[in-house]
DNA sequence: TAAAACGTTCGCTAAAACAGAACGAAAAGA
DNA sequence: TCTTTTCGTTCTGTTTTAGCGAACGTTTTA
C-alpha cells in the first residue's frame, strides 16, 4: 500500500483553497480531474477524507490528519524546489554543526578549525540545547551535533555517539590562595564553582567526592564554561573546570591550576546519523580524535 | 517549475541504497525506469543529483541537499501511510493542546474542560517552552498554543494570537504579616517573589514601580506559577501572583490576599495557525473568553 | 421556478511510467 | 592479459495513469 503523493498533492490543495473548482482554476486541471484522483486517494487510504455535504467538502477527522502531515510535506517540498530555482548556480557544499550551548567555545573552534579557511564550502554553526539540537539532527537541519555526553539512539532515533576527545578537570583558583588547596583534603573547607547537576563532568565530580566522603560547598552551580570561567576570575571560590577554558588567565597569572582530580574527565562527544552519504568534509573532521581538538 | 514527488522518491529511493539495481529490485521496477526518471528530476532542478563515476553513483552537494528534504519529506508520508494503514478503523477527533510549561494549571484545566468529559475525541496535552511548542504548531504537531504572551505572527509563520483571559495580579503573603503591605507604600522594605524577567506580568509590575519610583527588593524570581505558589506558602516574603492560583491557600487562611495591583494583569493568549478547516471542537474552545476559564 | 454553481461519473485521448533489448564502461575473475 | 560479470545509460514499443469534456444530479441563488 504506497502513497500516491500526486493525489495527496491534489488532496492537499482542494483542502487549502476548500473548493475544489477553484483549484481546478488554479492548478490548471479539469475539476473532473481532480475529483477522480481525490477519490482514489480516499479509496486507497479506506477512509474519506472530504465530508460531502451538499455541494460543499468539509474535512473529515481523518482529512484533518492527512492535511496536517500533506502541509508538513508540501512545504518542505517547495523548500527545497525554491533552493534550486533561485540559485540556478550550482550548490556549494555545506557542513551544519550543531554545539549545546554550554560547550567549550575553544573545542568548537578546534573541531570546525580545518573548514575555517576553506571558501569552497559554508560552515554553519548552531548553539542551543542538546534536545532542540538533536531534534534538528533527526530532521536533516544539521550535519553533526557536539555534546558533552553520549547519546543512546534506537531504532526510532539512530543516532550515534562517537567520543572524540576528553580533557583532565582541575581545581582552579585565584594564585593567593594559602594554604594551596590539594586534592583530597582542599575539597572540605573551601567553597566551589561547579558545573550544574545535568553535566556529565559534574557526575563524575560528585561520585569522587562521594568516594572519599567529602561533602564540600557549593558556591555556584553554572552550566555555561564561559561563564564558569568570569566567575572563577571574579570571586574566590575554587572552580571545577577543564585548565583550557581559563588558558589565558593562566598564562598571564590571574589564575592558578591546583592540580587535576582524578577519574574526572570533560568529554567531547560528536553524535550523527548514519547515512550512506556522508560529506567527506565531514568524515575527515570526525577522524580526528585527541589533542589537536583541545588546543 | 513544478517538483515531480514521483521522481523525488525514486531519487531518495536510490540514493539510501546507493545502488540503482538493488533498488530497482525492491521497488519491482527496472532500472531504466528509476535512470530515466532520476535524470528528468535532475533536468527539472536543474542540476546533477549524482555524480556517476564509472559505474557507481555518488551524491552530488545538490544532491545530498534534495536528500534531507527527500528524507524528512518520505518518513512523513510513511508515518502517514502507516497511521492510515493500522487504524483501519475510522479516525477519531484529535485536539492536540501546548501550553507553555509555565502557565496557570487552574487555566490550561479551565481551558480544555469542555473536551473532558467527551469520550468521543482524544485530548493531547503538552506542556514545553514557547519556541519549542510554536515549532510544533508551525509543522502541525499541535493544533492550538496556550501562552501569557501574544506572539507576532509574519508571512513565514502566520501565527495568530488571541486574547482569551486576564486576570489581576496581587500581593499575596502570609495574614500574620502587620502592618499589611498596602499598595504602593508596601513595595519599599518588603522582600518579594516575583515571576521571572521573561513574563509579560513581571514587565508590567516592573513599569508599575518605575512610575512611582519604587525599587522593591527580590527575594525569588520564579518562572513556574506553582512554584511560585510553594515559595508563598512556605516563606514570610510578599509574592506578586494571580489569587486564582493559590485559591485554597486563601480560602483556608494560609494566604491573604493584600490587594490587587492597578494595571497589572495576567494575561492568557491562544496562538493558532489560520486554516480554512477547523476542528470544531477546536473552534468552540476558542470563542469562549472571559471568567469561565479561569475559575 | 428557472438559472447558476458545484461536485460526480463516464468515455475517450494524451501523457506518463514502464519493460526489455542493445550498448558501453568498469570491476572481477581466470 | 583476456574474458566474464556487473552496472548504469539509452532507445523503442507497450501499458498504465492522468487529464479532458460532456452529461448528470444536487444545492444554492435569483
Amino acid at each position: 500500500m504506497k502513497l500516491n503523493y500526486h493525489h495527496l498533492y491534489y488532496f492537499w490543495q482542494v483542502a487549502k483553497l476548500g473548493h475544489l473548482t477553484r483549484t481546478a482554476e488554479a492548478l490548471h486541471v479539469s475539476q473532473s480531474s481532480l475529483s477522480q484522483q481525490i477519490r482514489q486517494l480516499e479509496e486507497r487510504l479506506g477512509q474519506a477524507l472530504f465530508i460531502r455535504e451538499g455541494r460543499q467538502l468539509h474535512l473529515s477527522e481523518a482529512g484533518r490528519l492527512a492535511f496536517d502531515y500533506a502541509e508538513a510535506i508540501f512545504t518542505q517540498g517547495e523548500e527545497l524546489s525554491a533552493l534550486f530555482a533561485e540559485g540556478g548556480h550550482a550548490h556549494r557544499e555545506v557542513v551544519r554543526v550543531g554545539a549545546v550551548a554550554t560547550l567549550s567555545r575553544n573545542f568548537q573552534e578546534g573541531f570546525v578549525r580545518p573548514l575555517l579557511g576553506r571558501d569552497d564550502l559554508d560552515l554553519i554553526l548552531q548553539s542551543g540545547g542538546l534536545d532542540d539540537l538533536l531534534r534538528r539532527l533527526s530532521a536533516h537541519k544539521l550535519d553533526v551535533v557536539l555534546s558533552n555526553q553520549p547519546v543512546r539512539g534506537d531504532s526510532e532515533h539512530p543516532w550515534h555517539s562517537q567520543r572524540l576527545a576528553r580533557q583532565s578537570v582541575s581545581l582552579i583558583a585565584t594564585p593567593r590562595l594559602s594554604p594551596p588547596p590539594i586534592f583530597p583534603s582542599a575539597l572540605n573547607g573551601h567553597a566551589f564553582i561547579l558545573p550544574g547537576v545535568e553535566n556529565a563532568t559534574r557526575h563524575a565530580f560528585d561520585q569522587l567526592c562521594g568516594h572519599h566522603r567529602l561533602t564540600p560547598k557549593i558556591a555556584a552551580e553554572v552550566d555555561d564554561m564561559a561563564m564558569m570561567r568570569l566567575l572563577a576570575r571574579d570571586t574566590q571560590h575554587i572552580a571545577v573546570m577543564p585548565p583550557v577554558v581559563v588558558r589565558d588567565e593562566l598564562n598571564n597569572g590571574t589564575l592558578k591550576d591546583y592540580g587535576a582530580l582524578p577519574g574526572v574527565w570533560e568529554e567531547f562527544y560528536a553524535i550523527t546519523i548514519q547515512r550512506r552519504f556522508e560529506s567527506p568534509s565531514l568524515k575527515a573532521l570526525l577522524t580526528r580524535t585527541g589533542e589537536s581538538l583541545l588546543d
